[in-house]
DNA sequence: CGGCAGTTTGATGTTACTCAATTTAAGTGG
DNA sequence: CCACTTAAATTGAGTAACATCAAACTGCCG
């Protein structure tokens, strides 16, 4: 993409152990960061203590395309596997962004995007139960990942723990587990190894809350 | 602001009368609206017959400013009061987003504080108790007010319905109600004729669920 | 006056939470 | 490979928060 390399120290790759922070709302962070392997989760800390998980971060995808426009993060980022990360700086992004505005039109499409699908979450976390918000997720995530991946079977590589979904639709670990065990022992879906299949899409889709 | 006042046919006022439907979601819209008086709000309809509230319109502000970018309505919008409102035809915008860049990265930073307001609720729905979310809502809606207002005092021009509340919090009008009237019980706020009164910031920001 | 929209209140039901214990899986060092 | 440690998933019992249903009440408007 990029054909006169830039220098070493601004685009290098950066690794991450699972469970570390990479991005931490409210502080300054110095570009756009690429995820080049592994997956992250982007949340919210609230007062209380817990966290309003509001984005899973897929291997391949920007992870914080605002921050070529904010200094400041908006929301904090943590690895939820290891990672591997590479850094645009935003000097070099805006420098392109004033060369060519389609770049930032582009930009405008993800954020849109975005919006669209932090609404659908919050449509789902306050109009539905714990069943439809499992559902929604599940179809959401493997819509995504389907969308990036040559393969069209039903199996899915599905690193999320119950408290990530719990604290991503607002429920407790315990509930998601139950709800989880339910759609498993209907042969709606099944979740080995981290590895997911879903058996019965009809049956999900119906659960879902569009469509 | 636009100096050569544009043909009439394209910058027409339109009356719309409280409770009609003035966005349909994934329907064509024309162009961008900009909210001239009264209040509205836009949400997303489920497949179950509910719906998300996601965001209220202030008068003033703009009614959707994806309209510049995207030819069908990602969101429904509904008026909450008798309303007036303003349209500027796409292809008019997206003249005004060539002939200056900085238009665009003024939308673009539309987008993202919609994206953290859209954030923020989603976290306030799934982490917060039905007195948390409604601390939240209020000291959001009375910032926003108080952001476009030259009066300094505690009260605000309020016209939710208790089923706004509830279909934005994902609560029920009637829980709305019982919340509300502890609150007012305990002198934390008052709300008569369409006016909220907050009488003890300190506490209603306590309870909240930032700062 | 009668009717409608919105609010309030009460009684009862259900979902999902909390707390606690047990099982399973995943490492780690010997 | 096995003993040990630790994280995660699972299960059960009791409970709290919020939903649902139904009715009465209020203000407003024709």
């Amino acid at each position: 993409m990029d054909q006169h390399g830039s220098p070493p120290h601004s685009d290098a790759f950066r690794r991450v152990r699972r469970d570390a922070e990479i991005v931490s709302r409210g502080h300054a962070c110095r570009g756009v960061l690429v995820l080049c392997d592994g997956w992250a989760f982007q949340y919210l800390p609230l007062a209380n203590g817990r966290r309003q998980i509001l984005n899973f971060v897929l291997p391949g995808e920007v992870l914080s395309p605002l921050a070529a426009v904010r200094e400041q993060a908006e929301f904090s980022t943590k690895a939820m596997t290891d990672v591997q990360l590479r850094e645009f700086r935003r000097a070099d992004i805006q420098g392109k962004l004033r060369a060519d505005p389609r770049v930032l039109l582009a930009l405008t499409e993800v954020l849109a995007d975005k919006l669209r699908e932090t609404s659908e979450l919050a449509a789902a976390i306050g109009q539905g139960s714990a069943e439809e918000r499992i559902a929604y997720l599940i179809l959401h995530l493997t819509r995504r990942i389907a969308a990036r991946s040559v393969i069209r079977d039903e199996r899915y590589r599905f690193p999320l723990r119950q408290v990530h979904i719990a604290d991503a639709l607002g429920l407790t670990p315990v509930h998601v587990c139950r709800v989880m065990r339910l759609l498993q022992n209907r042969r709606v879906v099944s979740l080995a190894e981290g590895v997911l299949e879903i058996l019965d899409r009809r049956e999900l889709e119906r659960i879902g809350l569009w469509r």
